[in-house]
DNA sequence: GTGAAAGCGCTAACAA
DNA sequence: TTGTTAGCGCTTTCAC
């Protein structure tokens, strides 16, 4: 078989002892200069650069990964779906990664789907990745995994399993509590909570938000209703709290849930906010359009992808360095129409 | 230094010899089994699956790539964002990846960002990949990609740039032209038409749609509006549109400006659908509850995904097979509150 | 600063 | 049905 610089034909790509034939130099040099070591003149490295352009040479990452035993890969588990939240952690974690010179990979895991997590972090360790991103996790009762790999797990609690886990949360807890202050402080006697499926980490970090709120103030809870997620289910909980009465504010674990909880609420005779406030989480991109606007807290997805992924990337690469904690990240809430002070008796 | 089977301390991961030792066989036995190859008798195969369990023997993937010339992987650009669009496809491109027994790797770019598309296409062949898609692109004017693997483009035209590019689209013409029909249908003289920025193909799709419509009908092609996606824009879009008058329906090209339309519609006077009917584009989750519940049109991101990457996979596995042209999925439009007959005047 | 030699753990081609 | 022999294209180690 004959080796031929261009694509196309029965070529073979160029190697390193192409480039290193080319421009006059060992091999070795070639990969020198292709992993920026110190050592190499300044003369030489552009030799070797130039011969590489012209070849159209490209490190094979095999053969890079083999030799080193490092892949240079993070592995993300996502749970699938269109989610705002998920989804824009992903983005963030897809940045964070590439920043830090990983390349990323993705395994998505459905809820109830056989395996679940545990199956989709096999499924990363035998692709072979340095690291692994579980985000927004939900709790399988999974006995704890056992990887060889440094995992950063953003938002559930720090003992998820491996004796190599980091955590990042997005702080949840105080954004939920400042939701429920925010309509305590307009005058609420108490605050109802419309919670996500208690299955997810991130809804059970809501819930504990509010009932701090609330507790801090010795005021009552009221039960907690639990949706899906879904802003349907956030519309069969409005019919129910509409039905059961003496309801001025919701928190609601997420903006979905929020509008369907208000049009749940209308359908049953109750204006928000005028009879009733509602609050939401997440500041999903319309908000700040439905009828009334949400008021809402935002997530710091950014923040916490490249405060995680830091953690997890010095896993890797110094396993010895004590993991400084996160800190939480500031809160931000967005006051729009759809809170008021509790209806005059 | 001594290997060790289990994790931790100074073990090294077993390897496919390790594993024929233990079982007895060659170490090329040990690799046809975990290729699932023929010729390998039942007896063999299961004592190799057990050695191979025992030490907890993972393919090196690496290895694997080096020898094999093949990555098992297929990389995705995506456009950075957590717009519900992109980011349901991405969740079906994952699925049918993994389904078709490739892993996933992800790129992500913004708009504007340096580099662009072609970067990201850039960084994912340095990764190594055996395909890849390009999910909803935008039109960068790139001079065509060379690129020595098939690439997938979901969502753009068929000349995209390389000699192995295949496409598959969501039918976002049909589904537009359906959606204006419907206005039409409901006895609106013209549909005016609120678009997403035109660089990306997926908003000229819907563009072309909805003349199209208007076309076949001879109606007046009132001048396009055109918005970034955002609920923002929509909203602005809305006071425009109620300032310059004679608007009875807009088709927005996605749901999110719709809804940001609709609210620019009320402040400026203009109740939905009494006075101007709406039509979305996506069927957001949020869409059934918003006031009015939003007409609008829901795309095949499931199909498209698994469809596209049957292509490519064909163009990775069989490259000399006549890809099958995409038919064209089936339109689905969800009509709720937002559209109603025209005003009489 | 640079180079030579020896693998990394697997698959490919062939032989038995 | 199974085994043998060569690489795949890098990084590592050590020598110069």
């Amino acid at each position: 078989m004959t080796r031929v610089g261009a694509q196309g034909g029965g070529a073979t790509a160029p190697r390193a002892v192409d480039v290193a034939r080319l421009a006059g130099v060992s091999q070795k040099t070639v990969s020198r200069v292709f992993n920026g070591e110190r050592y190499v003149s300044e003369d030489v490295r552009r030799r070797v650069l130039e011969a590489a352009e012209g070849l159209g040479y490209r490190l094979n990452n095999a053969a890079r990964a083999l030799a080193s035993g490092r892949t240079r890969s993070i592995g993300v588990v996502t749970l699938g779906t269109a989610l705002y939240g998920p989804a824009s952690l992903l983005i963030g974690i897809e940045r964070a990664t590439r920043d830090a010179g990983y390349a990323l990979r993705v395994v998505n895991t459905l809820e109830g789907e056989p395996g679940g997590i545990a199956g989709a972090v096999e499924s990363l360790l035998d692709q072979g990745v340095d690291g692994i991103v579980v985000s927004e996790p939900i709790d399988e009762g999974t006995p704890s995994l056992s990887v060889d790999v440094p995992v950063l797990v953003l938002g559930a609690p720090a003992e998820f399993g491996s004796p190599r886990v980091v955590t990042a949360g997005v702080g949840a807890e105080s954004l939920a509590r400042a939701a429920t202050e925010h309509l305590l402080d307009l005058g609420h006697v108490t605050v109802h909570h419309l919670a996500g499926p208690q299955r997810w980490f991130a809804a059970r970090d809501r819930l504990i938000g509010w009932r701090a709120a609330l507790a801090a103030r010795d005021r009552r809870q009221p039960p907690v209703v639990e949706g899906d997620w879904s802003a349907a289910s956030g519309y069969a909980a409005g019919q129910e709290l509409a039905a059961a009465g003496e309801v001025t504010a919701v928190f609601a674990a997420n903006d979905d849930m929020a509008i369907g909880l208000i049009r749940g609420l209308a359908d049953a005779g109750l204006r928000v906010p005028e009879d009733v406030s509602v609050v939401g989480f997440d500041d999903i991109p319309v908000s700040a359009y439905v009828t009334p606007p949400l008021t809402t807290v935002r997530q710091p997805f950014d923040a916490v992808a490249q405060e995680g992924l830091r953690l997890l990337v010095q896993a890797i690469e110094k396993p010895d360095a004590e993991p400084a904690p996160a800190s939480d990240p500031p809160v931000d809430l967005v006051v729009r129409g759809s809170t008021a002070p509790p209806p005059v008796r």
